[in-house]
DNA sequence: GACACGTGGTG
DNA sequence: TCACCAAGTGT
């Protein structure tokens, strides 16, 4: 299931070796208290180890035990986060202290899953927390390890989707360390961090290079993949529909743009929803042919999703006069053309152009 | 499942 | 300058 090429047990004792002889000197590292561990865990979410660790002793210092942060005013301990960003962290966290001293006299529930039932922690924490303070033989899988995974065995799935997310754990699972699960995780996470950085690794140093599925194909840069959050654009169009004795003009979209290969109207597309007249009448086909018939604005606005655009259409209906067409189109445009209503049926559109025409009683 | 949540470092 | 990121979680 890993790929007959790496042999888990031959992985883990070069992954424990490689970490026996690199890792660094964390303070958090030095201990099994898992309210230490806690600490260090919640601090480093989303945080840099540079940034984290002064964080780290202050609250060790003022709250050495979770009894100390329990008893702590929410207050002092937010401003004791103050400069770490994420202060959700911190209120969970105190929260959290509380719940553990009266719910469960003080003591951490040892396992992951218990863990992640408590306010701030999640898969991650509570794997870490399970591992590394009661030796829990459970995977503890931050975007270090994914990077970690997606590298070495090629995989391609998108971390941050709940379905990439399982293929990852399933594979954590097989490959997990059961008779030291706590190195393993700690020595997973530090080789991503000091050796199979997210930026230029030095691959030629690296244990895995042999075996490593990015380093092979030369692919280190495009894993692990990470599904763009491409921002929602809004986009304003205006289609003309221009009819001639019941015939519509429409153009097949060839572009790199939307709807490539289907059928639309000639338009125009402006930088916000406000169309002036000129706007309408600058340039464009509407210009050319309005003083040959009859405009009539469809006032409904057709509001269009499309993956990472929202449309945001305008119809505007220009009945033209008989006589004008053929000729017409060829004026117009090179790939626009007057269809019949069963030709139009017929043609491939886009839904809201087969939207608006039946909302308009055409089809 | 998308989005908000913070700050400082990096190329 | 600025996008992108760094030991994720809650809603």
């Amino acid at each position: 299931m890993l790929g007959d090429s790496i042999d888990v047990l031959e992985f883990n004792k070069k992954l424990k070796t490689w970490y026996l002889r690199n890792h660094r000197k964390l303070p958090w590292r030095e201990t099994n208290d898992p309210y230490k561990i806690w600490l260090s865990e919640i601090i480093l979410q989303q945080t840099r180890v540079a940034q984290g660790t002064p964080y780290y002793e202050r609250f060790v210092t003022a709250y050495p035990t979770v009894e100390a942060l329990a008893g702590a005013d929410e207050k002092d301990v937010l401003r004791l986060w103050q400069g770490l960003g994420y202060y959700s962290r911190a209120r969970n966290m105190h929260f959290t202290a509380r719940q553990i001293v009266a719910e469960f006299d003080a003591r951490f529930p040892a396992t992951a899953v218990k863990l992640e039932k408590l306010k701030g922690l999640g898969a991650y924490t509570a794997a870490a927390i399970a591992s590394f303070a009661f030796n829990e033989v459970v995977p503890a899988i931050d975007g270090n390890v994914y990077r970690v995974m997606a590298r070495i065995f090629g995989i391609y799935s998108d971390i941050l989707s709940p379905a990439g997310k399982k293929e990852f754990l399933d594979i954590a699972r097989q490959l997990i360390s059961t008779s030291d699960p706590a190195t393993y995780n700690q020595a997973m996470i530090e080789f991503g961090a000091i050796q199979c950085v997210p930026v230029s690794p030095d691959c030629e140093v690296c244990p895995f290079n042999t075996v490593c599925y990015a380093y092979l194909h030369k692919v280190q840069a495009a894993l692990p993949v990470k599904a763009k959050k491409v921002a929602v654009k809004n986009r304003y169009l205006h289609y003309f529909i221009l009819e001639d004795q019941g015939r519509l003009a429409l153009k097949e979209r060839t572009g790199k743009d939307i709807w490539k290969g289907l059928y639309d109207f000639p338009g125009i597309e402006t930088a916000s929803a406000d169309v002036s007249p000129e706007d309408l009448m600058q340039d464009n086909i509407l210009g050319k042919v309005l003083e040959k018939g009859v405009l009539k604005e469809i006032v409904k606005p057709y509001i269009h999703i499309l993956t990472h655009q929202r449309l945001n259409v305008k119809f505007w209906w220009v009945s033209l006069r008989p006589g004008l067409h053929p000729g017409v189109s060829e004026e117009l445009s090179d790939n626009l053309s007057f269809y019949a209503p069963e030709e139009v049926e017929t043609l491939p559109k886009p839904i809201l152009i087969d939207n608006v025409l039946r909302d308009e009683r055409y089809l």
